[in-house]
Order: structure tokens, then C-alpha cells, then sequence
DNA sequence: CGGTAAACCGACTCCTTTTAGGCTGGCGCA
DNA sequence: TGCGCCAGCCTAAAAGGAGTCGGTTTACCG
């Protein structure tokens, strides 16, 4: 067995078995002789494909990234666009909440540049606010997610449960919260997009509020 | 020197030097050996005060909330006032970049409790938004926090330089943006809270933006 | 003053990453 | 067709870190 016909390993088929160890087993759990099992294979023979484990990783991060649907809600005023989008990239990452955390260490920017391009462009707003909005939802959507998909890979509630005595004024919202945790997601946005319009509508970006 | 006068070790003094080891070797390469040689003692001896090194990287992640500043801005706006703290607690983050991911891994909801009771009883909104705000403002301030820390970390910049040619508008958003990362920030924060103000008056919130 | 247990240590095991070098068979080339 | 190269796998083993076990010393308490 020294040289198969065909490739037993690849770059990208590596990278769906380390994800896929890493959605079974955890992210701390993933070894490379796990990966290689997966593969039918032996551990040193990944570093013929990769420089070494966290190569390995980033591609599983770029993956990630790559396998995400391209939504187009047609019909819809820009900012309800942008939020399916957001909910789109927020789903996907939650089917790894394991893997999600390689996504802050291998963030790819260079891969969402021509997206950012994409939305600087259909932004109806000035220049000098499309960073912020670009900015901001894009560290909400992924930070958001990351915090989620942490929380459910670590098996918690996202909102552990409250002690109305301690902290009756925080069960009271929970309790009167009529959202879910998407819907809670999809009303930031809506409220954070609402405040750029505000915003812009009287003049006041850059000012504190009054 | 089997057992000194002074305990050589204690949890929140080994946290301490975990943490200084982050600061200095990054996160990957902190050891329990490191560790222990800035303690002046020797690895197996860190067990007698954490059942094991993730028990460390917890304790870790709680000081680095504990040690946050309380702030207090009178005289503001509650929204400025709101502000105020997600940008000193940004700062605090932004102190460990090499740390950070710590708080993505064991975010200690708990010790937020009294923040989050605290924060509904000031917040001037019917209690069905509360958790919305709550939440939204936690997460993206977290969140964001955490991106920019990662990217440090690499040694990256937080937006790459882009070119120009292929992503013309967003080339264009990037030299007309007034602010830098931190006013990004505060801005963001600021139209969102702005929204809710907007939507709250409009009486839109759970509606799609139209 | 004696017993208990706290606090640290050395030696060891196990596991994982990574390096070095070897085998084999597909494939380009004469 | 035959030859050699090298892609693609392998085994062996080094290097190093996590964690266990069983001391040993000394503080502390009755």
C-alpha cells in the first residue's frame, strides 16, 4: 500500500474529516491520527498536503466559509437583504458549533472582500458611513454566532436560568423577552440598520446621543 | 523544599502567570512548564490547585473579567453611559489579545448577572426590549472585541489593504470612513441605540424595516 | 509533641505532533 | 517497451507536553 491509484488524501477531503471529527468529538479532541482514520490512513502521511496541524485547521475554517449559501431575497428593501444574509451566515455556522471557533483564528478577510465590495455597492447610503454599517454587522453576525455556537457546544443555555430573587429586574425581561434566539438576532439588526437611518436622516453620525 | 512557609502557588497568582505567558508566547504555546517556571516550581505541582490545565485557562478568563474597571459617566445619557462601558471593557480585552479566544471558550455568564439586573433596572425601555438591547450590546461588544484581538494577535491589520482595481466601492468606503477602529465602535453602538429609540417610537419593533 | 494533611517534587506513562527516511507504483519520456 | 523519477503513502522514532503516582518535607492543630 504505498502508492494508491487514486489519492486517498486531498487538501479539501482532509478538511471535511478534520470537520467532521471536529463536529463528533470537539475541537479538543481532534487529533490528526483521528483525521487519518477517518481518511484510512496514517498521521505524518497529512504532511504531504499540509505545512502542519494548523494549516490543516485553516483550511477547515476556510471551508466553512466557502460551503455558505448565497441568498438573494429579491423584493425586499436592501436592509431586510442584509439580514437574510446575516441569518444565512449565522445558520451555517451553528450547524459546527465546535468548529466555529476556528473561525476567529483563521478569520480569511480576503475571502469576504469581494462581498464587502458587493454591499459597499448596493449600500444607499454616503461613504463615509458603508465601513461602519459593513463594520458592524459583519462583527455582529459572526461574533453573535461565535457566542451561540459556543454556548451550545459547551451544552448550555444560552441565557442560564435566573434567580428572581437575586436579579428580579433580569427575570423580568427574560420573562416578558418574547424572542428567540434567531429573532432576537434578526431585531438587533433591524434596530441597529434603523439607527443608521435615524442617524443619517438628522445629521447626527459622529454625535453622541442626546 | 518540599513544602515552603509560604505557599508558592495559588489560583488566582498562577492565573496571573498563565496569563502574563499568553501575553508574551501566545496561546498555543503557553505550557503548564512555562507556567510553573515563572512560579518557580515545577509542572505536576499546578495540579494540586486545578484538576487540570483547562481548569487554569477558566481561571484565566475570570480574571481577565474580574480585573475589568467599573465605570461610571454621570451627567450622560443612558446610552452614553451604556457606551462608556463597552468601550472600557473593548480596552480591556484589547489589553490580552493573545487571551481573548479564552473568553469565547469559557464565557462566565453568571458573573454578568448583577450587570445584565443592573442594566434592565436603568434601561429606560418597556421590559419586552430589554433583552434585545441586553443582549445585542453584549454580544456585539464581545464579539467585535474579540475580532480585533484576533486579528492583533496575527499581527494583522484589521482591514487588509485592498485593491483598488477589483474592489473599486469598497476601496472607495475605505478612504472616505472617518473613524478609526475605536470610533467605529462607539459609532456602531450608537446607531444601534439609536434604533431602538426608532423603532420604539414608531411602534415597529418586531417588524421588518420597509 | 505527635498525627494529619498541605504543598511541592521526581520519575514515569501516555499521547500527540512532527521529522526523517524508505518503499512502491503511476507516468512521462526515450 | 523499458527506465527512472517522484507523488503518495508508509514505519520508526524524536521531541515535548499533559497528567498520574508515590514520595518527602514541613506547617498546623489538638
Amino acid at each position: 500500500m504505498a502508492r494508491p491509484s487514486k489519492p486517498l488524501i486531498s487538501r479539501s477531503n482532509a478538511a471535511e474529516a478534520a470537520l467532521e471529527v471536529i463536529d463528533e468529538h470537539g475541537l479538543e479532541e481532534l487529533s490528526l491520527g483521528l483525521v487519518a482514520k477517518k481518511l484510512g490512513v496514517r498521521p505524518p502521511s497529512l504532511y504531504h498536503h499540509f505545512k502542519d496541524k494548523s494549516e490543516l485547521l485553516q483550511e477547515v475554517a476556510r471551508i466553512m466559509l466557502v460551503k455558505m449559501p448565497v441568498i438573494a431575497a429579491p423584493g425586499e428593501t436592501f436592509e431586510e437583504q442584509i439580514i437574510a444574509r446575516c441569518v444565512a451566515t449565522r445558520r451555517s455556522l451553528l450547524q459546527h458549533p465546535h468548529a466555529a471557533p476556528l473561525i476567529l483564528r483563521y478569520f480569511p478577510r480576503h475571502m469576504l472582500l469581494s462581498a464587502y465590495n458587493r454591499a459597499a455597492a448596493d449600500e444607499p447610503y454616503p461613504t463615509s458611513v458603508q465601513m461602519v454599517v459593513i463594520d458592524a454587522v459583519e462583527k455582529y453576525t459572526y461574533g453573535a454566532s461565535l457566542f451561540e455556537a459556543s454556548a451550545r457546544a459547551r451544552g448550555i443555555d444560552p441565557m442560564p436560568p435566573v434567580d428572581g430573587e437575586k436579579y428580579p429586574k433580569l427575570a423580568q425581561a427574560i420573562a416578558d423577552n418574547p424572542f428567540d434566539d434567531e429573532q432576537l438576532f434578526v431585531e438587533s439588526l433591524r434596530m441597529f440598520l434603523a439607527g443608521v437611518r435615524a442617524r443619517l436622516a438628522n445629521g447626527s453620525v459622529g454625535q453622541p446621543l442626546d
